[in-house]
DNA sequence: ATTAGCACTCGAAAGGTTAGAGTGCTAACA
DNA sequence: TGTTAGCACTCTAACCTTTCGAGTGCTAAT
């Protein structure tokens, strides 16, 4: 036995009523949709074939049907018809955004509310990788004798600091000037490519040897480790959703939301692909295992992408949910071009 | 009739029970513990009178009573005994806030998270408010031609930043000379003190009055309004409570985490005292009507303060919630001193 | 190949019963 | 006069039982 047309249609039908219903659907429904011309015995045929191959199961004897990961998964690659988002839906982004323009965070966390109001699932935004980003410029700001704030502006306007140990006694304008030169050096570069320029720039600036080495040293390590900040929106909108009527799912679902470490690796594994489908169990966290992850990636400046991601449960809408990452994405790069 | 001893002494086992318990007590539980010589029947009268006078209510007439918000008020002003802090609680504060020092940012995530651990119920952390803040240098970077971005390095290492427009053409020199001077004139003051100093300011730098304006104002108004960052920690740990059983009810609490419109007023009105409980309808919110919220200050640097904050179930455990506060609290200001 | 018909299954909802925790009242007691 | 034992009463939570209906798989007719 193998699939066909039919079974093809079938199935589309069954995950589209399942995703808006969450309830097991049985041969009746589908046998009373439009453009499906057969009877309940039919297709009651059908679906037990299509549970045969592993597209379909039965939570008991006497009830409906529900999709399996597997059927999502053919869903999402095959089945699933992507319409234009409306007007409505855009306007509604559009109205979120509509603000002071420029700030990153800002716009960062705009983001994540409106997809997750216009979307009711929880969104994840993830600011724009350290390592992707442009140096725009360098600047040292002393702060107490011995201490000093290394501020790296970079492509898309976005703020990165972090403290650096200077020798005692560096007045303000030794550090302005070696920012000049750093910025001179650096300026764009990414974080990941400037390696290559130490050299040059130890040969510059012999007198401060010592300086210099530490600033590198921040710049190299701490700021390029540093995890991306993950900004959550809408994380209480699953709760509305009979998959956590039960609480203790509820719990751990949202504790995994307040634990970057965990959210971390799940973003990563998206990759960097301009869309990404996790279903369920193929996201590697067991507390995750019945819910969906769908990441797109939006672009900041030239070359710098962060990531934007929809996480609902499994029998999410992954047509709407696509459309409006889409449009953010694009959204996002307009109202962060590369400010120069 | 009115209260006397062993009425207070009947109604703080009462509130005591319950607030471990979760479950209607009864005259039986109170009449067997520890230090209450009487049998039911008398504790009943007793019951009985305190329902009367409004401290104890009765979900139905064959359950046992529970405490009303006048009765946590009475509570928390006279009856409760704070202990000092277990030493392993400190400990496990000291483990979470053990790591670099110094990045305030860093600093109150951390303070969330550990008090969230440490009590299981929600926290809130409040970063100082930037009225409060002393300037300790102000520092112009140029991003584009016509725009700059102004740092501000605070008392206690805080860092603030925004947007300025320049006029077009200005060159890095320049700005980092006005960032000298301003410095040099408003160093030291909080940006509530600073406006006096502007007569000043304009005087020494006439040819640049337009710059000088901009940049002005947007210390005044936009730094200064913008809304203190409210960093929640542990939001999932009241689902664990049997009050929040309900899903409705847990999803009304964690939309309201996520609104900062409806968090700010929350722990505005908490003011500017050492310590503030607001019990149940106490707080303006309706939504958090069963909700209890204990604040208390914490001090960065000279004169800044900051809100630590504890949510959670009217019947919370006071006394812990206000030492690990006050530990904390203290701790917080350790770990950021003037860094003078 | 499709479908009408039918017996069967099983969970959700509705109703009924019971057990026990708690009460208020009364009368006895120190 | 304050305290307490005793008792009838109340009310919910928990458990059973029954019923209802949606859904199935199979068989036989089309």
């Amino acid at each position: 036995m193998h699939m066909d047309d039919r079974k093809f249609m079938i199935l589309r039908t069954i995950i589209d009523d399942y995703i808006s219903t969450a309830v097991p659907v049985g041969s009746r429904t589908i046998s009373r949709k439009h453009g499906v011309g057969f009877s309940p015995a039919t297709i009651r045929n059908e679906m037990s074939d299509l549970e045969e191959l592993g597209y379909l199961a039965q939570p008991h004897t006497s009830a409906g049907r529900v999709p399996s990961a597997k059927a999502y998964r053919l869903y999402v690659d095959q089945l699933m018809r992507v319409h234009k988002l409306s007007e409505l839906d855009m306007r509604r982004i559009n109205d979120h955004l509509k603000m002071r323009v420029g700030e990153v965070e800002e716009v960062i966390r705009c983001a994540a509310q409106a997809l997750s109001d216009v979307t009711n699932y929880t969104a994840l935004v993830v600011a724009p990788h350290a390592d992707s980003l442009r140096i725009k410029r360098v600047q040292l700001i002393p702060v107490t004798d011995g201490s000093a704030l290394m501020i790296i502006v970079t492509s898309g306007g976005l703020v990165k600091d972090a403290t650096v140990r200077v020798p005692e006694g560096v007045k303000s304008d030794l550090l302005y000037r070696i920012s000049e030169m750093l910025t001179d050096q650096l300026g764009g570069l990414t974080l990941g490519e400037m390696r290559g320029r130490f050299a040059l720039l130890f040969r510059d600036l012999k007198e401060h040897r010592r300086l210099l080495a530490s600033v590198l040293d921040v710049m190299e390590n701490r700021l390029r480790e540093k995890p991306e900040e993950i900004t959550v929106g809408g994380g209480s909108n699953l709760l509305a959703y009979p998959e956590y009527a039960d609480i203790e799912k509820a719990r751990t679902f949202l504790s995994v939301l307040e634990s970057r470490e965990k959210l971390y690796p799940l973003l990563r594994q998206a990759g960097s692909m301009e869309f990404s489908i996790r279903i369920g169990p193929e996201n590697q966290l067991p507390e995750l295992s019945d819910c969906s992850l769908v990441t797109a990636v939006y672009r900041v400046g030239t070359g710098s992408t962060g990531t934007l991601g929809i996480l609902g449960p499994t029998r999410m809408d992954y047509g709407r949910v696509i459309s409006v990452l889409d449009f953010m994405g694009k959204a996002i790069s307009t109202l962060l071009p590369d400010s120069e």
